[in-house]
DNA sequence: GAATTTGTACTGACTGGTCAGTTCAAAAAT
DNA sequence: ATTTTTGAACTGACCAGTCAGTACAAATTC
């Protein structure tokens, strides 16, 4: 027990396994719901024996939570990449991180389906680690609307914070309703009503009322 | 004696069973999930045996059903009842109808959770009536945007069902935000800042021509 | 007006199937 | 040589659904 060394190939067998079981479970999660998903099922789907299960994961609670870890995790990298320079206006920004969103949605259905039903469990034992990175994913956002603000680009008594989770629970909502009642929409007309609705929102630096 | 007491035949046994077993089942499967939650733990905590679920509806599945039914029209019908008469300007009404959105999952949080867990299953037995009646919560929301585009105080061009559903979202995802993260902030400030959101997309009328 | 029937609502012990998790020897990959 | 995967059999807890029986009120009969 002297030598650790699993993790010397990027890419390794390991991490194949890992992956194909992460793929297996999310969509079947996504569709049948937690508990309803069997591990022999997973197993299968993944083209894996059982046991593989257990040998890379304790058990089932623990691939389902690694699952939602690796998923939020890449969601939270896709919008921050998504940020571009600061050459950019924070009005442009903010639209290139929704329009990422959306985008990411669009990729990877199954994954923000889960993530949907999953925020929203208080008591469940993964708990808390979806809600550490949606709270980063919204983070992105929320910091693009703070630069507006401190250029005046948009009310200043406003609660970043709060708007910044709206406009996320919006993109998702949307990017969701969009898959299942018309997927076959293109994704540019998606992202264009999103952009006018956040447009409204930056359009206004009037305290009015 | 035409039934003054409190043995009306309306409102009977039957009916105050099926409420309980309601408001049992909402609670629970709110915090642990559809699959998680067991039949008998639903009776207990209704302060009913188990087999009057299955007299009262068909089985676990025949109940969420039912449940998600009636959960999701009192919804609808709350945001219907917000919407004011025709002598009030269309921006304000669509306010009105976000705020009763606000203060419907502030006072039902459970089933507001499950709602949003739930939707996101496409191929659940109920997913179809959860949709219809979803869809006619968004209406409501529709509605009113339908009838800003008519008087031309927000971009002709705005894809009303979708900016809708955006809409429906947002709500959602703040009141629950705000539930699980602020509970003790007074829920003016949440609508405030909801207000902001949606007035930044009403003033905007763009002309884009 | 007492006895009997009918219908509705509910009860809770029981059952049969399902599935997470275990085990392990042998094979394959690195 | 070591790590990783396989495959299949096994166990035991758990749980959805069943069903014979209770309770009781209203209607019906005598």
């Amino acid at each position: 027990m002297q030598t650790p060394g699993p993790a010397r190939r990027v890419g390794g067998r390991r991490e194949a396994t890992r992956r194909k079981l992460f793929e297996a479970a999310v969509t079947l999660v996504s569709e049948q719901g937690y508990g309803a998903t069997t591990v022999d099922e997973i197993a299968e789907r993944a083209g894996v024996a059982k046991g593989t299960v257990y040998y890379n994961f304790g058990g089932k609670d623990e691939l389902y939570a690694a699952l939602l870890e690796w998923g939020v995790t890449r969601l939270a990298d896709t919008l921050r990449q998504a940020v571009p320079g600061p050459e950019v206006e924070p009005r442009q920004a903010l639209t290139e991180v929704l329009r990422a969103g959306v985008v990411f949605i669009g990729a990877h259905e199954a994954l923000a389906r889960l993530l949907m039903a999953e925020t929203w469990r208080t008591n469940r034992s993964w708990y808390t680690t979806v809600r550490q990175i949606r709270t980063q994913a919204i983070g992105v956002i929320t910091e693009q609307l703070d630069a507006m603000v401190e250029r005046g680009l948009t009310r200043p008594d406003l609660d970043t914070s709060l708007a910044g989770s709206a406009l996320f629970g919006m993109v998702v909502t949307v990017a969701l309703d969009w898959r299942t009642l018309q997927p076959e929409r293109p994704v540019e007309e998606i992202h264009t009503t999103l952009a006018h609705v956040a447009d409204g929102l930056i359009g206004s630096p009037t305290p009015t009322r």
